[in-house]
Parts: C-alpha cells; structure tokens; sequence
DNA sequence: TCTGGGGTCCTAGGACCC
DNA sequence: TCTGGGGTCCTAGGACCC
C-alpha cells in the first residue's frame, strides 16, 4: 500500500443533467429529468433541483414525474455525453498516464504516475479547475492511497467536492461509513449483512472473516474482510478488454409470440454493430428474455469458432430465443455477445475445423457452420485491424490471401429489416430530417431561419423548439408542423467553457458556490471573455 | 407508478477428461 | 462392480456497478 493519498477519484455531479443545461441555458436552476420517456422508462439522472422533490436515479419515470411534475424531462443524448466524457478523460490525461474511466463521468487516476507524483492535492484541484474551465462542468474528486478511499472521498461532499483522506485519517474516515456505501455491497448484500447485525464499516471489521464467507461467498466475503480493513491493493489500470457486447430493450407493451422473431432481428442487429465496432467476432450467443411477470430467463448458444458472419450469429440467437420458449408475453428481449476475439471466421472452415466442431459440440455445431458460407469461397480467419494473431497466418487458405477482407466489413444491416427511422439506432447519420417518428423532447434541431435549438415539447409532429444553445442566452421558443416545415436534427453542440468566466473560480469558491450559480460565471469581475486556460 | 441499458464478476451444477 | 478427485468448459442465474 503507497504512503500518499495519490489515487484520485473524479466523479462528474449529475452529469447526464449537467451537460443538459450546460446546453439547454433556459433549463438552468431548474430541476431536469434525463432518461426514458416512454411508458416504461426510468431516470438515468435526476439535477439537484429535482433531487429536492424526492426524483432519483432508477426510478420510474412516472413516479419521478408524479413528484416533480414541474420537470422537464429530456431523452438522453449519448453523443453529447460522450463528447463531455471524452473532454474530461483527456483533461485528466494530462495529469498522469495512468487513468482508468470508470463510465462516462467517472474515472481513477494514479497522479503518483504523473507530474504531479510530489503533490497530489495539487493535481486533483487543477483537475477539477481545468475540466470546470474546458466545460462548464463540476466534478466532485476525492483523493486516498487506495482506489476505495478515492471513491468514497469523492462521494464524500457531494455535488462539488474536493475530500483527501490521508493515511492517518483513513479508519476514523472509514469506519463511520454505512456498509452499502462499498463498492460490492448492494441491496442484497446490505440486507443479509443487517441480519448479522452489520451496518457500518466498524461493525464489519469486527465480524470473523470465516462469517462472512459463509454468508457471502468466498469471493464476496473475502473482499468484503480486507475492504474493512482499507485493504485495497487495486491498482489503477489503463485499459481493459471487453467481454461481451450486447443490446436490450424493453418494449413500451408487451410482445406476442409471433412478433418476437423480428424484434430480436432488431436488438440482434444492435449488438452486431457494437460487435463491429469492438472487431472480430463472438463464440457465445445469449438471449435474454423478460417476461410480463418481470422473470428472467436466459439461454445461450456457443458455437466452435469465433464469428461475426450476421446469418450465424442470428442463428444461434434464434436457437436460444427457441430454447428460452417464452409463454407469457415478453417485455424485454437482449442478446449479449461474448466470448470475444480480435479474429473472426468469416468462410467455410477447413476440414481439420469440422472435425474439432464434432467433436467440441455435436452436430448441429458443424452444420451451422457449413450452412453459414452460401457457397463462397472456402477460407478463413481474419485479423482485426488492431491484432492480427498467429492463428491467421497458421490457417491453410486454398484461395489466397485476396480473400482477407476486414471484419467490419460483415453486412450488419442485413439483419434489421425494420425502419431506418429508428432512434434506436446509435449510428444515424446526421443531419436529417426531423420527422413525426423522431420527434423526441431534448434532441438538438436546427432551423433553416432560427438557427440551432433543441425540441422542448412534441405532440404528434407539432414540436416546440427553443433557439438556444451553451454560448447563448435563454432563447425564444417556436412553434412548427414538421410535416410542414422543415427542420433537421444535427449533431449535438461540442463542449466549451461556461461564458463570462474570466478567472478561474478558487477552491473556496468552488466548495462554496451552489453548482447552477457557479455555471452562469458569477464570478466577481466576470466579462464576456471566454475563461483562460491554465493550461496552455 | 412497477421496475432501463450498458456491462462485470461470482456461484453452482453438469459434462467430460485424465 | 463400485468409486476417487482434479481440471476445464459450458450454462443459468443473480448481484452489482454506473
């Protein structure tokens, strides 16, 4: 265990919302619902304004509505996320080589590993400056020798704050906490350690580790034993390789039998466009079924090669969504694909395959193989841009290396017959056309007269658009027939410092200042002049 | 007012091999 | 005829994280 509290935990406050209204000024101050607008959506985040009425993350939609009808509730936009994240895991980058993102709007970062190795806390404060600086958003940090400390730090003074614990405050720091406020302790966890009579930190450092394997497992009761401890030896690690890709949804009423066959086409072409993305192919298929009564079953299919060929893949699907054999209407459907691998088999496996299929899985194994090559050539596994393996070069091709084609090449949309309208799709092309079908309350629109804003109500195709955007003022609203008038939806704005912010707030202001304040740049002496960078 | 979607990891049981 | 035990792979379910 390192001697200085240099593991850094940075945690972006409400950031779904926060990017919201950092794009949406007239939202600001406001109390803001980001999540599924539909029937059956939940929230993903609730702004503190809405938080004071009781809304939180995961809770249905409806029940936040209930206790906060004055909301305004907004279909998420991942791009714009994904823009933000991208700011703030390069703004930490540059603090030490070694970050690891935890989601979107979280990540560890060792500063032990960086410039600023002799002086931690000053690493952490000009993180937090410089992304509030590039972004206009407001993280909460914390700082500990451990990546446990580090969370719990950062949790610690939220929205907005900047906690070290250092080694001598670690179990003062520690032991107070509730349990479920460990990484690994959920709700199921919590209650069967409150029937131990554990409920803080404390109480568990004094439970027999032999307890807690009994009542947790071995894995889950160890851990559980050192974190009392503050025995955390986790390093912070850069990347990691996924495991598996998937897609799921949740339908707004409950599937028939007959319609499921071409709603898993849909999600399945989903999860082929993530598997793309990741390159190579998938040895296992599993679908997962959510039937009306809230039962989960899933059913797997593991075919003897890795592929990305859509007709196999879709087949094992099909075989797993048969072996589910749902009776009761169906709510959710998924397919996750793992058994992941930089190559693919993408051609008729050579004889010597064949025979392993047989062996490894049976018949239908090896048929499904043959039956997927449609009478092209004989060949082959392919390389992903990133690691062709040995495996390529050792597999015999009788048609030479012209048949090497990329695996992203696979046709992916030959598997989803539906709509290309779809907002499912995270890949559409932008601009386009607004239309009734993609009306959505929150998504960026531009107007060929008015310029960029954003759909802030919609009632079939008559939508409300607000001219505005995070280098404006509050903006006017309009209202439009989309079947009438044209306007497209576009790409979401790019991150970009909060306005009239002349001087980089101070640590006091930062703790001080209510985030919504802070973002409007009230800062003393503040002009029109876009914040400096420090770093620069 | 019923409960999202992207994942990871663990457990337990069965098949199979040596 | 009955009976070992360890290792690996696969499957299904569940807990957990954000």
């Amino acid at each position: 265990m390192r001697e200085d509290a240099s593991v850094m935990h940075v945690d972006a406050d409400s950031f779904f919302a926060s990017v919201e209204t950092r794009q949406k000024p007239s939202l600001a101050r406001t109390p803001v619902l980001v999540g599924g607008t539909g029937p059956r959506g939940v929230v993903a985040t609730a702004n503190y304004e809405a938080r004071a009425y009781g809304c939180r993350s995961a809770m249905s939609m409806a029940q936040a509505r209930v206790l906060c009808p004055t909301a305004t509730v907004l279909t998420p936009r991942f791009p714009a996320y994904a823009a933000h994240s991208a700011l703030i895991m390069d703004t930490l980058r540059e603090l030490s080589p070694l970050v690891q993102p935890v989601s979107l709007d979280e990540a560890f970062v060792d500063l032990a590993a960086g410039p600023f190795a002799s002086d931690p806390v000053a690493g952490a404060d000009l993180a937090r400056r410089l992304i509030y600086n590039r972004s206009g958003l407001v993280v909460s940090v914390g700082l500990g020798r451990s990546k446990l400390i580090a969370k719990l730090a950062s949790d610690a003074e939220k929205p907005h704050g900047f906690t070290v614990v250092t080694g001598d405050l670690e179990d003062d720091f520690l032991l107070r906490k509730p349990v479920a406020a460990l990484s690994g302790v959920g709700p199921a966890t919590d209650t069967t350690l409150r029937r131990l009579g554990i409920v803080t930190v404390a109480h568990l450092r004094a439970a027999e580790r032999d307890e807690l394997v009994r009542t947790l497992g071995e894995a889950a009761g160890w851990n559980l034993y050192r974190l009392a401890r503050g025995d955390d030896p986790r390093p912070v690690v850069v990347e990691r390789e996924a495991k598996s890709v998937g897609a799921e949804r949740t339908f707004a009423e409950d599937l028939r039998q007959w319609e499921l066959p071409g709603a898993l086409d849909d999600v399945l072409a989903r999860a082929l466009r993530r598997l793309q993305r990741h390159g190579g192919g998938a040895r296992t298929v599993t679908v997962k079924v959510r039937l009306s009564d809230f039962t989960t079953v899933t059913r797997s299919v593991t075919v003897a090669q890795p592929t990305s060929e859509v007709e196999q893949l879709r087949e094992a699907a099909r075989g797993a969504l048969t072996a589910a054999n749902p009776t009761e209407p169906v709510r959710l459907l998924g397919v996750a694909l793992s058994g992941l691998t930089h190559w693919a088999q993408l051609r008729l496996p050579t004889p010597e395959d064949v025979e392993t299929a047989s062996r490894a899985d049976g018949q239908s194994t090896a048929t499904g193989l043959l039956e997927s090559t449609n009478g092209r050539p004989p060949e082959l596994l392919l390389p992903s841009s990133e690691s062709p393996t040995d495996a390529l070069v050792a597999h015999p091709s009788t048609e030479g290396a012209g048949a090497l084609t990329e695996a992203t090449t696979v046709d992916v949309d030959a598997a989803s017959p539906s709509s290309a309208d779809s907002l499912d799709d995270d890949e559409e092309r932008l601009p386009a056309p607004l239309t009734v079908h993609t009306c959505s309350v929150g998504l960026d629109v531009a107007h060929e007269a008015y310029g960029a804003g954003w759909i802030a109500r919609t009632a079939d195709g008559v939508v409300t658009v607000r001219f505005e955007g995070p280098g404006t003022e509050p903006g006017p609203e309009r209202t439009f027939d989309v079947r009438r008038e044209l306007l497209m939806r576009i790409a979401p704005p790019a991150p970009c410092p909060p306005r009239r912010l002349t001087s980089l707030p101070s640590t006091a202001e930062l703790t001080a200042a209510a985030p919504p304040a802070l973002a409007e740049g009230d800062t003393p002496g503040s002009a029109d002049a876009p914040a400096p960078d420090p770093s620069s």
